[in-house]
DNA sequence: CGCAGGACGAGTACTCGTCCTGCGGTGCGGTACT
């Protein structure tokens, strides 16, 4: 009853608590699903009023609404302007009692209840929730399933057994940028029951793409210096390392220029965070520390001194200028050898040893074993014991959420391999994107269409404001049904499986594989080895 | 994977090349100490 009543009164929640003034197609789309029962993923550029899409459902279903959330600064800037809508809301992490926070949950003072994955890995905090009942779980950020995952910061794995335990009310998943496999691993990940997906266009128009190629570091950092110089307006430039952030800063003479990493002081990178917010600096030298959280509307330019390890994290940074809609350019400043660092940074495989101990001590102990004990044994920490576990898991080995073993019949050797096949698939799928970052530095086609067809949105044309297109405007490049392997097409390799097709040229197709990531194929060569199905 | 910085040797008075080593991003949470 509640339900089919709460449907029709999404508009006028927004407008009495919030004061919004009519809601936006997408937003009104995903809170109806949400107030109807279903789980929704949806990915919609920053700006887009994404939190409202949980916050409205939120106050018409009954019970608390736990949202997860990455950084605990975005956390207090959520609870903050809940609160002065006057609605309940608390944060729930290591900056003041866990036991106190959750006390205003069970009491029915906090509507929203806001706390990060490692929070949630704790099972008594998952009780606490779970005994208040929650009506409707939100996930921000949500592409850091993907990205953070696996390695990083590993209990954002573990968040589908938490919604499980939660009861499953329904989920929605909120991000600005993720591409169709990164989607499909967010569904999977969670456990999205039959999810609804609203994917709302990618394309910034008023975002100039550009990139330009050099041989030495010398004349890379000469041409982004005098080009972060010569313009007016607020900046940002994303460098590789943090020596880099301090080095480039120093250089931004006549600018007010902060560098921001996570090697600085936290009260420095928050006066740094307050004087960009407050319109008091024209350049920020960061690392990727700097983004989530960000909402200056009028960010004129975002420079790449170096490619970031994928289009999906490039997508992401580049799209914090021009939200205000008026004109902003993205430049990459590019070396080839750059990419040496990205594929360290994405770090190492799995090992095979390591994991074989693990299988064996869980398996052998026939229990539950105690974490604490298995790291010793192991000689490993926290976050490296959470991610083998998610990597033995999906094998089929542990009991999900448990570090107990799952079946008698599967053996530890047969575990291990099935988790270093997993690992080895997801590095295959990493180094893919990282071609594809190469890609779009070095294409010589259009870059808005490079980037949107990447993320699974045809283009089929050149959009005449990169610097590829040279201002001409072509209407129709590709049109979608086009040649042999139409744009969004399902196709078959005889190595890699099955994939579809993102980008589609005379002379050459992009497809996305299940097994391993994006491939670009000339159409010379896939006779035989590539098919429609 | 690529770069910076130090050590070292050659062969010549201070500089240049070669080899080797270490380093490189993102945050949570809890613990130890002032």
């Amino acid at each position: 009853m509640r339900r089919a009543l709460a449907r029709f009164r999404l508009g006028s929640t927004a407008r009495r608590v919030f004061g919004w003034q009519g809601l936006r197609p997408g937003q009104k789309e995903a809170m109806r699903h949400l107030v109807a029962g279903r789980d929704v993923l949806l990915v919609m550029p920053t700006g887009g009023g994404k939190s409202a899409v949980y916050q409205v459902p939120a106050l018409l279903l009954d019970g608390p609404t736990v949202v997860v959330s990455p950084l605990i600064a975005l956390q207090r800037d959520q609870v903050m302007s809940l609160l002065k809508a006057g609605t309940g809301a608390v944060a729930v992490n290591s900056t003041q009692s866990v036991d106190k926070g959750l006390d205003q949950v069970t009491a029915g003072t906090a509507e929203f209840v806001f706390l990060s994955p490692e929070q949630l890995a704790k099972p008594e905090v998952v009780e606490r929730l779970a005994a208040a009942r929650p009506s409707l779980v939100a996930i921000d950020e949500a592409h850091c399933v993907s990205s953070w995952g696996h390695d990083f910061r590993p209990d954002y794995l573990r968040l589908g057994q938490v919604i499980e335990k939660l009861g499953h009310p329904p989920v929605v998943a909120l991000t600005a940028t993720a591409a169709p496999n990164v989607r499909a691993e967010i569904v999977r990940s969670l456990g999205l029951r039959d999810p609804v997906e609203i994917v709302r266009g990618f394309d910034r128009p008023n975002l100039t793409l550009s990139a330009r190629r050099f041989t030495s570091e010398d004349d890379r950092r000469r041409a982004l210096v005098e080009h972060a110089l010569a313009g007016e307006g607020l900046t940002l430039v994303y460098v590789p390392t943090r020596r880099d952030a301090e080095e480039y800063c120093a250089l931004m003479e006549g600018k007010r220029a902060e560098p921001y990493h996570a090697g600085l002081k936290t009260a420095d990178r928050n006066r740094t965070h307050a004087r960009f917010a407050a319109g008091e600096l024209d350049v920020v030298v960061a690392t990727s520390a700097f983004g989530m959280g960000i909402d200056r509307p009028d960010v004129r330019r975002v420079l790449h001194a170096g490619p970031p390890e994928s289009p999906d994290a490039y997508y992401q940074e580049i799209g914090r200028a021009g939200r205000d809609g008026r004109p902003a350019e993205a430049v990459l400043f590019y070396r080839p050898e750059d990419l040496g660092l990205r594929r360290f940074q994405a770090g190492g495989r799995a090992d095979p040893d390591l994991l074989l101990r693990m299988a064996v001590l869980i398996r052998e102990h026939g229990g539950v074993v105690p974490a604490g004990e298995l790291r010793d044994l192991l000689g490993v920490g926290t976050t490296r014991l959470t991610a083998l576990a998610n990597l033995l898991e999906r094998a089929g080995a542990l009991v999900p959420g448990e570090l107990r073993w799952a079946r008698r019949r599967l053996t530890a050797e047969r575990a291990a391999e099935r988790a270093v096949e997993l690992d080895e698939t997801r590095h295959r799928v990493d180094e893919s994107r990282l071609d594809m970052m190469r890609a779009y530095a070095e294409t010589t086609g259009c870059r808005r269409r490079f980037l949107l067809e990447y993320f699974g949105q045809p283009y089929g044309r050149s959009c005449g404001t990169c610097d590829t297109c040279h201002g001409v405007v072509q209407e129709a490049v590709q049109e979608v049904d086009d040649g042999p392997f139409p744009l969004q097409s399902k196709v078959e390799h005889t190595a890699w499986g099955a994939g579809t097709v993102m980008s589609a040229d005379p002379d050459r197709v992009t497809v996305l594989f299940d097994s391993v990531g994006y491939k670009t194929l000339a159409l010379a060569a896939v006779d035989g080895l590539l098919k429609k199905i």
